[in-house]
RNA sequence: UCCUCAGUAGCUCAAUGGCAGAGCAUCCGGCUGUUAACCGGAGGGUUGUAGGUUCGAAUCCUACCUGAGGAG
């Protein structure tokens, strides 16, 4: 990693992988099953995509890592040669916890493709990370969410437990590296506790990675809280690595990570949102399904230069997306990455004009805009 | 002309004498390391019309209207 410009905390990198370079602050389309749902490698690279995140226990599932070996690792399987990176299956603790049991060793998930146990250790993680050969993997770790619920010290002691266990979850990660051409991020937690996301990266930090995440964050905290926490961690983590924000987040969570010196995003907003008919622009957010752009002529946002906007209306987007008509998905996804790729070229221009607490400022002015236009009764203009 | 069947939310249909519902559609909202082209909420009814029986009728009876099928 090489450092391009800073401004305040914000930083912009250049990070070498073996399949191209990254330029930092980026934003990396998740395409958990190897694609980002709906949207081809052309499309992603014509939208700004440097970087794309696949999801090591989905493909374990399905296909499985030798199968993706076999036709080239994610690069020549899927097709995208530029970097990969691949989260490590630790998120699904999380999100799948009704079918995953949880020890020392690892975690076991009974898949719902064929009722099947499967367990992922840290060992196993990296190994199958090695052999769907990502640019990129991470540790495995336990992500608990924030979300406070019942009592507070119980509460506290699975943050710490979890803290702890990733922590050792961690030094059997770096001890079962194999390729030297990986690079392996390692994942620092502590919940919304600043104390406990020092003491997580300080004990991280000495075992010594290629970079850096934070991690269990997006998960019921405040952007004030989630601040702090990164700015406590970030207080041990070494300089000269990369820093990346597991899972978040929507524009202004970008915005928030890079005034704190983050280089690297991953979110299912932009896509999802997109495929769900909301829609990022320059003057806020759309609902494009709703009943007011049925004969809208305009594009989804005039400063855009992606596909949907240089050629369809609004009223056109919204009836494909009302008619389930899969195109108008894919479009509206594809204008959001184009938004938020667009955005991070934004921020590394600002954080190299000194000018990256202007741009932050108007993305903020956006969050405001939008609380305002959604709490007015509909039909009101 | 007669016979049979049907008519309930915008649409397709439930409810067989006891609080008129569902799916879809419409409108609105949610979505943060994807089990999510998903999930949630709301609005929407003189049960074809007019009478009758009954404590009580979408439901039973009568007439009429509309539609489908059949007979002549």
């Amino acid at each position: 990693m090489a450092l391009v410009a800073r401004d305040g905390l914000a930083r912009s990198t250049r990070i070498t992988t073996p399949h191209g370079v990254i330029q930092t602050p980026i934003f990396m389309p998740v395409a958990t099953f190897g694609a980002v749902r709906g949207i081809g490698v052309d499309e992603l690279a014509g939208a700004g995509a440097e970087v794309l995140l696949s999801n090591t226990y989905h493909l374990h599932e399905r296909p499985g890592e030798e199968t993706v070996k076999a036709l080239g690792g994610l690069h020549g399987f899927t097709g995208w040669r530029g970097p990969w990176l691949t989260d490590s299956g630790g998120f699904q603790i999380t999100s799948l916890a009704d079918r995953a049991k949880l020890d020392e060793q690892g975690v076991t998930f009974q898949s719902s493709l064929d009722g099947r146990r499967r367990q992922l250790t840290p060992e196993i993680a990296i190994a199958i990370q090695e052999a769907l050969g990502s640019d990129i993997a991470m540790v495995l770790d336990e992500c608990l969410p924030v979300a406070a619920q019942g009592d507070e010290r119980t509460d506290a002691r699975a943050i710490e437990g979890a803290l702890e266990r990733t922590l050792r979850w961690a030094a059997r990660s770096q001890a079962a590296r194999r390729r030297a051409d990986q690079a392996v991020f390692a994942i620092v937690q502590g919940g919304a506790d600043e104390r406990l996301r020092l003491r997580s990266a300080e004990a991280t930090a000495a075992l010594d990675f290629d970079g850096y995440a934070h991690g269990g964050l997006g998960l019921g905290e405040t952007r004030e809280e989630r601040r702090a926490s990164i700015r406590a961690a970030h207080g041990a983590l070494p300089a000269d690595r990369p820093r990346y924000l597991m899972g978040l987040g929507r524009p202004i969570d970008l915005l928030d990570g890079i005034a704190e010196g983050v280089d690297l995003f991953d979110c299912v907003v932009p896509t999802r949102n997109g495929r769900h008919g909301l829609v990022y622009t320059s003057q806020g957010v759309l609902h494009l399904r709703n009943a007011i752009f049925e004969r809208d002529p305009e594009p989804i946002d005039p400063d855009c230069a992606c596909p949907a906007c240089r050629q369809h209306a609004r009223g056109y987007l919204r009836h494909l997306l009302k008619s389930g008509e899969s195109l108008g998905s894919r479009l509206a996804a594809l204008h959001n990455l184009t938004y938020y790729l667009n955005l991070m070229k934004r921020a590394r221009e600002a954080i190299a004009a000194g000018r990256f607490e202007a741009l932050h400022a108007e993305i903020e002015a956006l969050v405001t805009l939008d609380r305002a236009e959604s709490a007015r009764p509909a039909g009101s203009a």
